[in-house]
DNA sequence: TTACGAATCGTAATCATTCCTATTACGAAG
DNA sequence: CTTCGTAATAGGAATGATTACGATTCGTAA
């Protein structure tokens, strides 16, 4: 997703446009990378110092409500990066050493759900971990 | 995996047979549940209250790494069940009302890696969530 | 420019998990 | 059965991520 894409959409939900908003979705926007509440927290320090950890944990929790960011539980961190395709259905490949990631197209769950008769089926979860050409060469 | 060979294995590995292991994996035992930390202190305190947090962490991190134990992390916390089958691969479906699990025969990163070239696979994660045709009954 | 509510700051609180030290208990050897 | 060395445990303090909250500031629409 774009930078446009984002803030269109937070126009349309009536949110405002505010400086820490503009950092933290610049920060994601280069980058298909998961990131840490810590991480977004040190690039704040740079151009507004003295961030409150209230304003990073609820605005990326408004911006994973709006379908901006996407979430997934990495080593016991919440991370987060820009949503790559809203509406379009993928996976991710995740490097365990630089956190970069490569979007996997197929998915299992059709064939999956055929084994699961009589099961209510609301979600699932698929990663694949690693490391990615770059990392393995240094 | 039944509690005959996780004793077998604590046993091979030198590790004494307490009464706080006892009362874990007869918790573990019986069950195709995911629990917490938190569901074992409640559990161990019939049996021998005042457990310490310390024990429960430690020994389910020695089930883990022996492999009696298999660990995912729901809602942000780390949960525990017995390992199935050690040997034979396999991924569940999790309800998320009652936390029992079915398991998952199929697995599709053979599919997968031929898509991931020049990249190295270390591991992967594959999970379904909803409701078991139980909790949909109620 | 003003005014209203959203957004933020600063900090305290919470929750799961880990660390630390003194004490206890398992189980092998005598 | 008793002793002994060491693993295991209790109790509580410390940590790290995340959330909550009252006071203040800022964005924006009129």
């Amino acid at each position: 997703m774009t930078l446009d894409e984002a803030w269109r959409i937070l126009q349309e939900k009536q949110f405002k446009r505010t400086k820490n908003r503009e950092i933290m979705l610049n920060f994601f926007a280069d980058g298909d990378r998961y990131l840490t509440a810590g991480d977004v927290r040190v690039f704040m320090e740079i151009d507004n110092p003295g961030v409150s950890f209230d304003t990073i944990y609820r605005n990326l929790a408004t911006f994973t409500e709006l379908g901006i960011l996407e979430e997934t539980e990495l080593t016991g961190e919440r991370h987060f990066r820009m949503h790559c395709d809203p509406g379009v259905h993928h996976h991710h490949f995740i490097c365990t050493v630089c956190g970069k990631t490569r979007s996997i197209a197929a998915c299992p769950m059709d064939l999956i759900k055929v084994n699961l008769p009589n099961y209510q089926v609301d979600g699932h979860k698929f990663e694949v971990y690693g490391k990615c050409p770059n990392c393995i060469a240094n």
